[in-house]
This record gives structure tokens, sequence and C-alpha cells, in this order.
DNA sequence: GTAAACTAGTTACAAATGAAACCAATGTCA
DNA sequence: TGACATTGGTTTCATTTGTAACTAGTTTAC
């Protein structure tokens, strides 16, 4: 039964939608990977993927990267090291931050989930033609930025 | 600082993940703009939009294609009522469900919000040339499939 | 040098969330 | 018909999340 306003959004073909929809089936079906080999989180495992990147990183350093919110950096942080998966070496020269970076068997951890990460994504991505791979990765830079400044200005908007 | 493993992930090409940060600041932006103009979450918001789209569905119906949790949906029913923004009725052949629709403040509020998400849209997407658009949604496409399957058999990983 | 402003990170609290239990109604199968 | 399984929807409970307040450390400006 369709309506008869003036105005009607199609929310098959609009694009906000089916980008949060397509990246929240993407995060569920990662999230259950991690989770259940490892028995951590997303937010345990993007810190980790950082630090397995990147080596060694402050707190601040891992949510700017990964877009995280402290407050979840530092309880995934937490976690990790009760965990025993991070090693953290104080800063002289800054007390209120602290180095961190994995412990052998935080690179462990790194080094089984990275590979099934990639797996997983070529299952996901593995068909796309590289053309289309282009576009796409064009598309999602231009709108990541466009959508981080509307973010954070907290935009006003067209009525 | 980079590390000395075999196997490095480099997170800023990696797809599921720039899709996932893609879309949380696309989602950011965007709920701002619902929530503060009348008071409604996303979740609500896309309750909205369902009804507004398609008229009249059970709340199962929109769980279903707006790929909601049911008890989310329960939950924003029940917001949206008390708001005066549903109308609720009953189906005399099957008592369990009832038939949603927007009520006369609910289509107002479609009516102002519907126009302003597609500006918004509009500005993140607009720059996009339509051969990228075309292949994004290609791609947005395949990919939604493929996390899909994976999201729901819990697909046994390749290690 | 010191007061005020600022920053990295943690904690407390409240709201949002999902899994599982639950209720009422419907369907199935004998 | 009547037991059993199933389904639409709500509620309960534990967990996750973000906002705001806070602590400790650092920078700025006078």
């Amino acid at each position: 039964m369709s309506n008869n306003e003036g105005f009607v959004l199609r929310l098959e073909s609009f694009l906000p939608y089916r980008l949060v929809v397509a990246a929240s089936l993407v995060s569920q079906a990662t999230a259950r990977t991690y989770a259940t080999k490892y028995g951590i989180g997303i937010a345990e495992w993007r810190v980790i993927a950082q630090l397995g990147e990147f080596g060694t990183m402050t707190a601040k350093q891992i949510g700017t990267r990964s877009h995280m919110h402290k407050t979840k950096v530092s309880r995934a942080v937490a976690t990790l090291t009760k965990k025993k998966m991070l090693a953290k070496r104080a800063n002289r020269d800054d007390k209120r931050e602290a180095f961190l970076s994995l412990s052998p068997i935080g690179l462990e951890v790194y080094e089984s989930i990275a590979p099934s990460a990639q797996a997983l994504s070529q299952r996901m991505f593995g068909e796309v033609s590289s053309e289309d791979r282009a576009a796409f990765e064009r598309v999602l830079d231009t709108v990541t930025a466009r959508a981080a400044a509307l973010a954070d200005t907290g935009a006003e908007l067209p009525d």
C-alpha cells in the first residue's frame, strides 16, 4: 500500500541507508569471527590491528586513527591488558600518556586474526571487478570526508 | 614505527574497515539531523521512513525491510505511539500482529524530514560521478548479499 | 613562577542495545 | 480434538555505549 504525499523517499535506493545497512552486516559477520575465536570484541580487535600495523602508539593515536571514542579505546586497552595481549611503556616526557604495543601473546593473536580477516574480506569483495573496486574506494573517500565534516560541525541542515 | 611480522594488514586500504568507518560517520551526521529536529532517534526515523514509503506495515515487516532487531522495532514503535505519530489498527485475521501507519502528525514529520534527508544525502554523494555512483551501488549490493549470507550462517572461517 | 587553560586517560552514570525468556495467538499433525 | 511447535510482539536482564565529570599531568600567559 503506497502513500500519496508530495515527497516519498525510496529507501532501497537511498545511498546513506544502503551504506549503513551494508556496513552493519559486514560488521556483524566480521565481529563473529574475532569474537568467537579469541573472546575479543570489535573494539579490542581494532586496537590490536592498529598496533599490529604501526607497532607502538598512544591510546590517543589509536583513537584518532581508528575513529573510536576515547572511552571505548580506554576500555579495550584495559581488557586487552588484562588478557596480557598488550605491553605498556611509560613516556618519560609526558606522564599522562603511555606507549602501547603488542605483547608476544598479542602478536600471536594479530598474526592469527589478520589473515582470516583478509580472507573474510576476500569472500565479501572477491568477485568485485577492479574497476568497481576503485570506484567504490573513491566514493568511500569522498563520502567519508564529507560526512566527517558534517558530523563534527553539527552542520545546520537545509530545510 | 612498523612491525616485522610476516603478515601485516593495511587498515587504510582494508575495505570492510573503510566501509564501516564511512557508514559510522554518515550515520552520525544523519542522526544528528533527525534527532535534534524532532527528538527522535535513528530507529524511530527508520520506522517512519518505512511507513512513509509503504503506507501500512506490521512491526515484523518493518523489521525485515529495515534490517532492525525486533526489540528495536518494538521500542521505536512504542515511543512513536507515545508521541502520537503512529496509528495502530488491529488485524482481525491474526490478532498477534497489528497494522501500523503514520498518523497525521507522523506524516507531517515524515514530510518534513524526508526532504532534508535527501538534501543531506546530496551533500555527501552530490559530487560523485554517476558512473562511480553506479559502481558504488553494484558493490554495495554484492557485499550486502555476501555479508548477509556470512552473518547468519555463522560461517566457518578459513584459518 | 604561578594561575588558568588545556590534554591524556579513567570513571560514574544514564541511555541504548541484544539475547533470552515470556505471552498470546496461530498453525500443524495425529 | 488436542498436544506441540511456531510466530508476532513485549519485557526482563545483563552488557555495551556515550556524555559528562574527574584526575593527573602539561602548556600558556602574565
